[in-house]
DNA sequence: TCAAATTTCTACCCGTCGTTCAGTTTGTCG
DNA sequence: CGACAAACTGAACGACGGGTAGAAATTTGA
């Protein structure tokens, strides 16, 4: 029993409604956000591309920062979703290649090209840090996936922090050229993008195995 | 003979200390623009690292967006510089090895971190026009790196507008995660990019050359 | 068709921040 | 020391943009 009301529950199809209008204003704001950034981009910005007045906003949302925060929420669950997905692959570099190239796909096809990352800062407090728990959360499962390929030989012995963050940071950077009008479909472009930071980890090339004698010292 | 008036030109001492104190305001600024990017940041935030009042600012700048637009041309005066010299170098894998190299050097040594590439849509018209010319001719000359090791055989054959993008966001995206005062050194972390970024490419490994006789179709 | 609920609009408030301006302090040079 | 320029300050303005209140319009469901 929370706040006690005799409030008339919202119907079941009037709640679809509802749902479906804060997922275009999310989307609004996630196309504004990727062009101009989310200090940049007005209330009017978003609601002028939905063809409404500003104030109608506040009808889902109560302030911008909450806009915000409610995007990163969407898609933070499609990471989570994807990272668990590819848990279930043998290898490492299946591993790998999966979460990069979903980690892009979902970005182009399902996010207007998400310019989340960018707008971390822009969250104060208590959300920021839930965020940010969130995306350290998978930076570290990504750091995994890499430690355990290069534990099984699959992966050069790089350092796996830096090469997360120069995958992520390659990722992330889409959102700074991809135009969702190109010719350049999302899947493709991941598959590509996999093929590329995945290839600079991989050991076994078209030449046969490399034997390890170098690290039995004794 | 421009606007004729007898000013008594501002002698050669004092000069060179108001160049020193433009340059402090510049890396204050960029310093803050890392942490809170550009819109977030206010004159206030920048003169008080410098124990200074906002409006000393406007005897070095006409404007905030002239300080952002300062600390882009410094900033591509370094990328210049750096390309040039790696334009010096035989091998293709020594030309991008260099150029990712010096480029983290130079964003975490000299530039604070250099948040910059984060802020070209901050700037308006002209400016803005100018900074995305220069970069587009970086982006060039990186490709055309590329491509000549893709046909020199030193590289695999990839998409190279795409791995030019996937080594930019990588270098740039450092800005967020860097610390200045971390343990990790610029050139050190220039060398592991250079390493992961480049061994993406290589084609050859360990192993000794591939015979190329797929290609000879006749 | 009518009433209740939901959504959106018009009009306004108010804090923040870039910017201006007139004046004071600090520094330089003869 | 004295004259002048450079560096800086404090107060105030004005615009922009987030946020509020209440009225109007639209939709829902009988």
């Amino acid at each position: 029993m929370p706040t006690g009301a005799a409030q008339t529950k919202p119907s079941p199809h009037v709640q679809r409604k509802r749902r479906k209008r804060r997922a275009e204003i999310l989307h609004a704001a996630l196309r504004a956000f990727r062009t101009k950034g989310y200090h940049a981009t007005t209330l009017d910005d978003i609601a002028d591309d939905l063809g409404v007045r500003k104030t109608a906003l506040y009808h889902y949302f109560p302030d911008k920062e909450t806009i915000l925060y409610e995007c990163h929420r969407e898609a933070l669950g499609e990471i989570k979703r994807l990272m668990k997905e590819a848990q279930k692959l043998d290898t490492a570099e299946e591993r790998l290649a999966h979460v990069i190239q979903e980690h892009v796909r979902v970005m182009t096809d399902t996010l207007e090209g998400s310019p989340l990352a960018f707008e971390v800062p822009a969250l104060s407090g208590r959300r920021q840090a839930q965020v940010i728990a969130a995306r350290d959360r998978y930076e570290g499962e990504l750091r995994q996936i890499i430690d355990d390929g290069i534990k099984s030989k699959e992966f050069r012995p790089v350092d796996s922090k830096l090469a997360a963050f120069a995958i992520l940071g390659a990722i992330n950077w889409i959102a700074r050229w991809y135009q969702p009008e190109g010719p350049l479909q999302g899947s493709e472009l991941g598959a590509e993008f996999a093929d590329y930071l995945v290839g600079g980890l991989s050991n076994a090339r078209a030449c046969d195995e490399i034997p390890d004698e170098m690290e039995s010292s004794s």
